[in-house]
DNA sequence: CTGCGTGATGTTGTACACAACAATAAAATC
DNA sequence: GATTTTATTGTTGTGTACAACATCACGCAG
């Protein structure tokens, strides 16, 4: 079904995770699951059993119960009686409004209680920068998703603002499938791949200057223009590509 | 403890929320609860047992505790082991960046999809309007909070941006419950209250007036206006009777 | 009288058995 | 042969017993 290559085993279960208390246990295993999600190693429409993943976290179905119906207040998955855990589909449509709210927000983080970073923060950034460079030499789908995660979480440091922080999250993890998601259907998928990934790579080194000069309304701006032409140029392509298939 | 006069038997209980699936149970549990807690029935601090509440709801504690993680992931509650779940403290300061951000969502609502308003959602504000006015001549803290309430739902269903009216709902909630806290502690209660209730009238008229002639857009900024100045009020009276009372 | 340890009590967190429900396949009936 | 009925299997939702943990009271030594 996903045309983005995916190893048979998944990353960082039940090795390390028993540590700390059960807050702490259950948060990681919500973090674990979300990312996932997020990268489609749980494909839109995939049924996930709560037993299944209790056996893996080493825990009874009580605590993974906790993390899915947190996963179902945020949108990501469906718990439907007598049938199972579904993760939500997806449509560029239907995501319209999120990212309208999005692009909003993006602009807040440099207007409310910013942060002026400090040397260790701007060195993060050039050095997701780097890597980012590297991404532009060898593309690769699963490493832009995940390159784009971590550039997003540490644009949202920029803000003291922490509900400002939290509402940003959570509508980033709610958007952030349908690109890997829609691009894995394109017929360019290498070609766009290649021309998101250098559009990917400017925007990073603008918002990288920007940041470096403490600038962080600009770095709103910028985001915000960014974020509202990826959306644009997603759905157009997805669009384009429905036609061309037969509609629906 | 608290000031406000709250009745011996707490309403809309275990009456008539047998019907519907597990999940319409659930969701109107849910909906009691952040009621109560933002009516202060439940006073910041106050311990819910899950027992009593099972009881109450004539449910075990599965899906209340259901209902009490949900709560606990938007910040009204707080369970800890061995203890209890525990009504979240509030503190005026504390939701300064909370404020912030409903004032910026605010003016979004008139901005990200508008609903153009028909006869009878213009009706809707015309009663509450009418209970307002009712309201002036006979002030009451908690009838006050609840017209403030159902003004809110009101507002927000003026935008048809689905994760915005989610978003602002929940940091509605998250701030509500402040004024009534702070307004009981205060030596000049029924001034602050009599005053509060007639900038609010005016604010409602105020804003019904724009619903009427369809500019959403004035009533996003009318809005904005508001609740930052009713923020600003209440940190000002809040500072004041703290300095009177010997700080803390 | 004070400080500390220890047990009793109460509450949330977990695990598990079972009920409710959905879906599929098999079988019976027309 | 097609269709309806029924049985079987699989999954989430619920109830409940028990474990983990925190708190408080009580006793006891200093």
């Amino acid at each position: 079904m996903t045309a983005i290559p995916t190893l048979g085993r998944l990353p960082a279960a039940d090795g390390a995770i028993q540590s700390g208390g059960s807050r702490e246990r259950i948060e990681r295993i919500y973090a674990v699951l979300r990312k996932r999600i997020c990268l489609l190693d749980y494909a839109p429409g995939e049924r996930l059993r709560e037993e299944t993943l209790a056996d893996e976290f080493d825990v009874s179905r009580t605590p993974i119960r906790r993390v899915l119906a947190r996963l179902e207040d945020e949108g990501l998955v469906r718990s439907v009686h007598g049938v199972g855990t579904i993760v939500t589909d997806i449509d560029i449509d239907a995501l319209e409004q999120v990212y309208q709210l999005r692009v909003e927000l993006a602009e807040l983080i440099g207007k409310l209680s910013p942060v002026r970073p400090d040397a260790q923060k701007i060195a993060a950034f050039q050095t997701l920068l780097a890597r980012c460079e590297t991404l532009v030499a060898t593309p690769d789908a699963r490493k832009f998703a995940e390159i784009n995660m971590d550039f997003f979480h540490l644009l949202n440091s920029l803000t003291a603002n922490e509900p400002l922080r939290a509402i940003s999250e959570l509508l980033y993890y709610q958007t952030t499938r349908i690109w890997l998601k829609t691009a894995s259907r394109l017929e360019s998928y290498q070609a766009v791949l290649n021309a998101e990934i250098t559009i990917f790579h400017r925007e990073m080194a603008d918002i990288v200057a920007a940041v470096e000069i403490g600038d962080l309304e600009v770095v709103g701006h910028i985001r915000r223009a960014h974020i509202s032409m990826s959306f644009l140029r997603l759905r157009d392509s997805a669009h384009a590509d429905a036609t061309r298939t037969g509609d629906d």
